[in-house]
RNA sequence: GUCCCGGUAGCUCAGCAGGAUAGAGCAACGGUUUCCUAAACCGUAGGUCAGGGGUUCGAAUCCCUUCCGGGACGCCA
């Protein structure tokens, strides 16, 4: 068991004994206290605020009560000092057995070091991308396909059952839109010479779909009418754009289990109306009602009508204003189809649910969340996550996205020159709401100022020590299971130390982005593993007893090489969560 | 007008669930290569954590407020 955990319990049982001896005065629960590693290696191991944050319940001195605490833990079997430092911080200095079986274990457990236990309930969907299928995906859609893809990753390695979702918007206007785009391309394709009038999509990626109309239909749709051509155009026009999303997501290592349809909540294409069947269990428990909005504020109201319109009373679940659930027109809202989609997620089995959106649509997160609320009847619970903007530049300058033109960069350019790895690496070394500049020319920079390149060269690192281990000595078994034999008590230097600590504390790291749901911190934190191999690597050159072969002490070598083992799992296993290839080497 | 996100070193950003003296990288300056990859490392310098109140034993972190930047605001998706 990870050892932070082991330590809480240590203080939670001397808590407990202590209560139970009248020693302490507190009756119900325990406040919470935390058990973290200490930032300065004077203040020891392990560090519990337990005394502070218990002292007043107590009536105690936060001194007076550590000491008594104290006097318990330092029986602890995993403990070789105790102390009470500032204002009434406990000092933990572990014995150096303790740290030696977590490499041990780290070791053996290889590239499963650090996976959480396997978690019972409650599944979780993660809903990530969703980019409109009426084009290519622009890089702001990457950074939340690898939000997503790397949270979705976390979660499954922290024990958590996890189903990756895409929401296809392929029944709203916009999709009409893309059809009288396609059926253009259609015309041209038949030999017309077309221009794309203002407000159609005017991108050449719908030629394709132009191409295969003509050859699948002939001339056959030109004489019908628009209510008849549509159908089939859209149906062609949204596989199409769906494809080459794929095909985008692919070049990026992204894979979704489940795409869902908008299309399939409606009452079209046979399908059965989920939606109507949302509002009225919503009106059934009297959630939904007829009536009129205020205009809103600080605005030119010219356009303002004012008429009644069948409303969600959102404000009751914490959102500011009762939103809209039909059109004028009578059809569905979005907001509609999505609360709707949102209670598929819960009768799928989900109360979990985490959506990741372009922070464009933070105007959104409240009324979502109050739609799960009153759809799952409480249970369910939804977090947002916001991805902001990404800035492309190339060499600080930047680099100017038009979409109206049609010839914005792509994802898949950008992924086409500067490569996967450096794409997903960087969009998650830095938090989600953050805005991120990624400059093209220093991703593909082969240097310590390019993080992707710095994490994949202290692995590439490790391997290379282990092929120079194999010609040093040939007979030496460089199996895991071998290498956790060796003598590890012989890592005794205190960048070695430092190391052994840092990867003590990955299952801790796991479990703290999994449940904050910030990928960002495996990437900080591989990053800083990364910093500390190649400055222990550089001490070998000033003092060659610290460098990991040494040809002359096989047994030190042995412990080291078991040592650059657990390193080099840890940078696998935090690269593999991130999506970023782990290469042998990088010459 | 309301709501959401941000404001930490000259620049780009971390800061884990409130903890001990606020940390990296870049840029600047000074060092390290007969030696496992110098594609790296070490050192120096650099801060009123936007301002002001509050809660707390303790605040960059929580609450209130002001300022600045970005985004959103019925019948678009």
């Amino acid at each position: 068991m990870e050892i932070f955990k082991i330590i809480a319990e240590r203080v939670q049982a001397a808590n407990a004994a202590l209560v139970a001896s009248g020693a302490i005065g507190i009756s119900g629960d325990l406040p919470k206290f935390v058990v973290e590693p200490t930032r300065d290696p004077a203040h020891g191991d392990i560090s519990t605020n337990t005394a502070m944050v218990m002292a007043k319940a107590a009536g105690m001195r936060p001194a007076d009560l550590a000491k008594l605490q104290v006097e318990i833990l330092r029986e602890a079997p995993e403990v070789a000092s105790a102390e009470i430092a500032g204002p009434g911080f406990i000092n933990l200095t572990l014995k150096p057995a303790v740290f030696t079986a977590i490499l041990k274990h780290a070791v053996e457990a290889g590239l499963d070091y650090g996976r959480g236990e396997a978690k019972p309930l409650p599944k979780i969907n993660v809903e990530y991308v969703s980019a409109n299928p009426t084009g290519p995906m622009h890089v702001g859609h990457g950074r939340g396909a690898v939000f997503g893809d790397a949270l979705a990753n976390i979660l499954a390695f922290a024990g958590h059952a996890v189903t990756r979702e895409y929401y296809i918007n392929d029944a709203g206007a916009q999709v009409d839109v893309l059809a009288r785009s396609a059926f253009l391309r259609y015309r041209e394709a038949l030999g017309e010479t077309i221009t794309i009038p203002e407000g159609l999509y005017p991108g050449d990626y719908l030629v394709a779909v132009g191409r295969s109309l003509a050859a699948q239909h002939g001339v056959s749709l030109l004489a019908k009418p628009e209510s008849e051509w549509l159908p089939p155009v859209r149906a062609a026009a949204i596989s199409g754009m769906m494809a080459m999303i794929r095909e985008d997501l692919a070049a990026l290592g992204v894979v979704h289990e489940v795409f869902f349809s908008e299309r399939s909540l409606q009452a079209v294409d046979g399908g059965a109306d989920e939606v109507g069947a949302t509002i009225a269990d919503l009106r059934a428990r009297e959630l939904v009602y007829e009536g009129r909005l205020p205009p809103p504020k600080g605005q030119k109201d010219e356009d303002w009508e004012d008429r009644e319109q069948t409303l969600f009373r959102a404000t009751r679940f914490g959102d500011d204003v009762d939103r809209p659930l039909l059109k004028s027109d009578g059809s569905y809202t979005y907001f509609a189809n999505d609360i709707a989609y949102h209670r598929s997620k819960f009768l799928r089995g989900f109360t979990q649910m985490i959506d990741v959106w372009g922070a464009d649509h933070g105007g959104y997160v409240k009324r979502m969340q109050a739609a799960v609320k009153a759809v799952t009847g409480g249970e369910g619970a939804l977090d947002v996550k916001l991805c902001q903007l990404v800035r492309l530049l190339r060499n600080g300058e930047q680099v100017r996205m038009s979409k109206r033109s049609g010839d914005f960069v792509t994802l898949r350019e950008v992924i086409d020159e500067v490569g996967r790895d450096a794409v997903r690496f960087m969009m998650i070394f830095r938090k989600n709401d953050a805005t991120l500049d990624f400059d093209l020319a220093k991703v593909v920079e082969q240097s310590k100022d390019n993080p992707v390149f710095y994490v994949q060269y202290a692995h590439a690192r490790c391997a290379s020590i282990f092929r120079q281990a194999r010609e040093a000595f040939p007979d030496l078994d460089l199996a895991p299971a071998a290498l956790a034999a060796a003598d590890l008590g012989l890592l005794t230097d205190e960048a070695e130390i430092a190391i052994i600590k840092l990867i003590a504390a990955y299952p801790r790291v796991i479990e703290g982005a999994a449940a904050a749901h910030e990928p960002h911190r495996i990437a900080f934190f591989i990053h800083e593993l990364a910093s500390a191999f190649h400055s222990l690597w550089n001490k070998g050159k000033e003092s060659p007893q610290l460098r990991f072969v040494n040809q002359t002490d096989r047994k030190s070598t042995e412990a080291r090489l078991a040592f650059v083992h657990a390193v080099r799992s840890v940078l696998a296993s935090g690269l593999a969560v991130a999506g970023v290839a782990a290469p042998e080497e990088m010459r």
